[in-house]
DNA sequence: TTGATTTGACCGAA
DNA sequence: TTCGGTCAAATCAA
C-alpha cells in the first residue's frame, strides 16, 4: 500500500478518535478509582490503546508489515555464523538473556492478551512452579524488533485478574508508539488531545464493531483456561465477547457532525467497511 | 504450500 | 551440575 486511500484515512482518523477516548477513559478510571480497584479496568484501557496505536501505526506505514519471515536457522548458517562473529556485524546478538534478568516491565493480569502480536518460540516446566512458563518474540522480530516477554501462570487461582504474571523483556520497534508505549508501561494515559468527538465516536465504533447496545462495551478477553495462550495465531484481530464489560455512561453522538461525511456513516453504521478492507 | 506451534535438545549463566 | 532461555526439526492447521 503506497499511500492511504480515502477509506484508509477514515480509519485511521477514527482509531486516532478512538485511542484518545482510549486514554480519556483511561484518565477517568483512574481518577474514579483508588490505585488497586481500578486496575484491571486501567489494564483494559491500556490493553485498547496499544490496540489503536498498532492500527494507526500500520496505517500511517501504510500496512507494509507481515509476519516475520524468518525461518529456522539451519544448523550449518549457525556454525558459519558463529566463525566469523569477529568479524561480522552484529546483527542480532543472540546472547540469551541472564537467568532472571530484570524484566523491563511485569504485570500481572487475568489475560495474556496486550494487543501486540507475539509468536511463541518456547516452552519450559519451571521447578517449584504447577504451570510451565511460556516465551514469546515479537511477531515482527523480522523487522528488527527484538521485544519478548515470559509468561507464567500463576500459582494461585484465587485472582483471575492476576492469573498470569508476564515480563516484558527488550522495547517494541516494530511501530508502537513510542509515547503510547511508554504510557502503558508506567501506567500513565496521555490526556488527549480531543475528547468530546473522539468519545462520541469510540462508543459509536465499539458498540457497531460489538452490536452491543450503546451503553456498554463489550471487549472481549481471551479464555485462557491453563492451557498455552495462543494469541499470536493469524495475524492481529481482536474480537468481541461479553467476557469483560465496561459500562460507558455519558457518550452521545450530539458532538459528532452529520454531514455525510465517511465519519457520519461509520458512526450510524452505514460505513462500507468492504472498500476498506479491500483498499487495505 | 505456507506459516504457526510444539517440544526435545542445546547452550550459557549461576 | 543445574536450570532457565533459546533453537530448530517435526508437526499441525488453514
Amino acid at each position: 500500500m503506497a499511500m492511504l486511500g480515502s477509506s484508509s484515512a477514515v480509519v485511521l482518523e477514527l482509531m486516532t478518535m478512538g485511542y484518545q477516548s482510549a486514554a480519556y477513559l483511561g484518565e477517568l478510571l483512574r481518577a474514579a478509582s483508588p490505585a488497586q480497584a481500578g486496575d484491571e479496568q486501567q489494564e483494559l484501557a491500556a490493553e485498547i490503546l496499544r490496540c489503536c496505536d498498532r492500527v494507526i501505526a500500520k496505517l500511517s506505514r501504510g500496512g507494509a508489515t507481515g509476519a516475520t519471515t524468518g525461518k529456522k536457522r539451519k544448523a550449518a548458517e549457525s556454525a558459519a555464523a558463529a566463525a566469523m562473529t569477529s568479524s561480522s556485524l552484529p546483527v542480532t546478538p543472540t546472547k540469551r538473556r541472564a537467568r532472571g534478568a530484570e524484566a523491563v516491565r511485569e504485570v500481572r493480569s487475568g489475560t495474556t492478551a496486550d494487543g501486540f502480536i507475539w509468536r511463541k518460540y518456547g516452552q519450559k516446566e519451571i521447578n517449584g512452579c504447577k504451570h510451565p512458563r511460556l516465551y514469546y518474540r515479537c511477531a515482527f522480530r523480522g523487522q528488527g524488533c527484538l521485544a519478548t516477554r515470559r509468561v507464567q501462570q500463576s500459582q494461585s487461582q484465587d485472582d483471575p485478574a492476576a492469573a498470569f504474571v508476564i515480563a516484558y523483556y527488550g522495547e517494541h520497534t516494530c511501530g508502537g508508539n513510542a509515547a503510547a508505549a511508554a504510557a502503558c508501561r508506567d501506567g500513565e494515559l496521555m490526556p488527549p488531545a480531543v475528547i468530546n468527538s473522539g468519545a462520541s465516536s469510540f462508543a459509536a465504533a465499539w458498540n457497531m464493531a460489538s452490536r452491543e447496545p450503546a451503553s456498554s462495551l463489550a471487549v472481549e478477553r481471551r479464555s485462557c483456561d491453563g492451557d498455552a495462550p495462543s494469541e499470536t495465531s493469524q495475524g492481529w484481530s481482536p474480537s468481541f465477547s461479553s467476557e469483560v464489560e465496561l459500562d460507558v455512561v455519558g457518550f452521545d453522538l450530539a458532538g459528532a457532525d452529520s454531514s455525510a461525511s465517511p465519519v457520519w456513516e461509520f458512526l450510524n453504521g452505514s460505513f462500507d467497511w468492504e472498500s476498506v478492507i479491500n483498499s487495505l
